[in-house]
This record gives structure tokens, C-alpha cells and sequence, in this order.
DNA sequence: CGGTATCCGACACGATACTG
DNA sequence: CAGTATCGTGTCGGATACCG
């Protein structure tokens, strides 16, 4: 098996996931199920309607998350995972996971540092 | 356990492998070990110099790289994975999996889009 | 309620040239 | 060989205003 770089697919994984509000919306939906746009807006202190909106609308049109219009008045739309979007799950956890980690690696490094 | 958005770790994890190149670099060290700055620029076709010392720099600063200088003429640097780097290797071959069957996938959802 | 439309600044990335 | 330095560009994200 060679070790070709042209064919490493993490960037599209990675285009999923990247985003200032990706992956917060995707945890959230993965752990809070079917949410209403007010619902994810209120949960997201500091997104705009615009972002959320763009957002929603990237993840969808990768199949990441499914969008349910009620016709009625005043308007309803409902957000939650696709199945294919929930096979994100284990990737997204273990960054969490190790990004937390992280966090208190770069704290012992910087002590490293000044005690050298 | 409250599910609270603003201490979400993903970003922190996200942070170190995005970018055009790095998880073209994480990767290729991961499987080749240790290699010097040219034996990396030969290895991405398309990459410049700039971007490359950027990325290198970039990782060598979150302690997933490790770079050594030989101090002769001409110069001989090397770069090689952390043990704290290769941490990462999870979570880049789990996306990169993920990747490669998303590729896939999205053929499938144009299938059904035109089928409807 | 759940969106669009418009403008705008910051920065990631690239092309190119120069250097110890 | 392994880098800097400089300049230019496109995209991402934010502020704000308006709409069915």
C-alpha cells in the first residue's frame, strides 16, 4: 500500500465538521435531539440569524442534518440529525474528549518551558 | 449533567489539524516517521515553502511535531511526531475513513435526489 | 418565527523574490 | 537546504436592516 498524500480524505470529514458553529450545532443536536431554530438560536449566545441560517444549510446539504417544515402560522421548522449524520458522533466525542485534554497539555507545557 | 454549549472542547481539537496542509503532514509523519523539510515539500506537490514552514511551525507550537536543527552546511532539519501527536492518530484515520465513505455517500444522495 | 440581502473587515492561502 | 519578507486575493464570519 503506498503512502500516497494526494488521496488522504480527512479534508472531507474535515469540511463537515469546520465551521465556527458546526460542531457546537452538531452536539447539541446529537444530544438534545429535534430542536426548533429559536431553540438552537437561544442555546448559541453570540450567533447571528445569518450563521445559524448558513450553518443549518451546509450541514443539510451534506445530509448531516435533517430540516421539517410546518406549513402553519407562525412559522415551525425543526432541526435534528440524519442517521448518516449520527455516524459523526465517535469522531466529534473524541475530539471533545481530546481537546479537553489539550487544554490542560498546553498549561504543562508553558511550565516546561520556564523552568528550562 | 447540563448540556452547556460554551464548553464545547472541539474547537481546541479542530484548531490544531485544520489548515490546507496539516493533516496532509500529521499524517504522512505518522506513517514515515522521521523526515527532513525537503523529503515534505517533494512528498505535497503544490505546496509552497512559506506554507509549509507555517504549518511545520504551527504544529511544532501545539507540541504535535518535533523539529531538529543539525547545525551544518548546508542545513539539515528534521521533523518527526510527538508521542503527545500521535494522540491524534485516531481521530485523523477515524476521519479519514469517515471521509473516504463520504465520498461515497454523497454519489448516493445525488442518486436518490434525481430519482425523486 | 425564521428567515434574506448587503456591506465590510480579518485572515488564510498563494506567488514571487531574496538569504545565511 | 531551509528558510524569511512582501504583496495580493478570496473566503469566512459579523453587523445591520428588511421580509413573508
Amino acid at each position: 500500500m503506498e503512502s500516497e498524500v494526494s488521496q488522504c480524505r480527512v479534508e472531507e470529514a474535515l469540511g463537515i465538521v469546520v465551521g465556527k458553529w458546526k460542531p457546537v450545532i452538531i452536539l447539541y443536536l446529537l444530544h438534545e435531539g429535534t430542536k426548533r431554530f429559536s431553540e438552537l438560536k437561544r442555546s448559541m449566545p453570540g450567533i447571528t440569524q445569518k450563521m445559524l441560517t448558513k450553518q443549518l444549510r451546509e450541514l443539510e446539504e451534506e445530509d448531516i442534518i435533517k430540516r421539517v417544515v410546518y406549513p402553519q402560522v407562525p412559522p415551525k421548522v425543526e432541526y435534528s440529525m440524519t442517521d448518516y449524520g449520527r455516524t459523526l458522533s465517535p469522531i466529534l466525542e473524541a475530539m471533545h474528549e481530546w481537546g479537553t485534554n489539550h487544554v490542560i497539555h498546553k498549561q504543562t507545557i508553558k511550565v516546561v518551558e520556564k523552568e528550562a
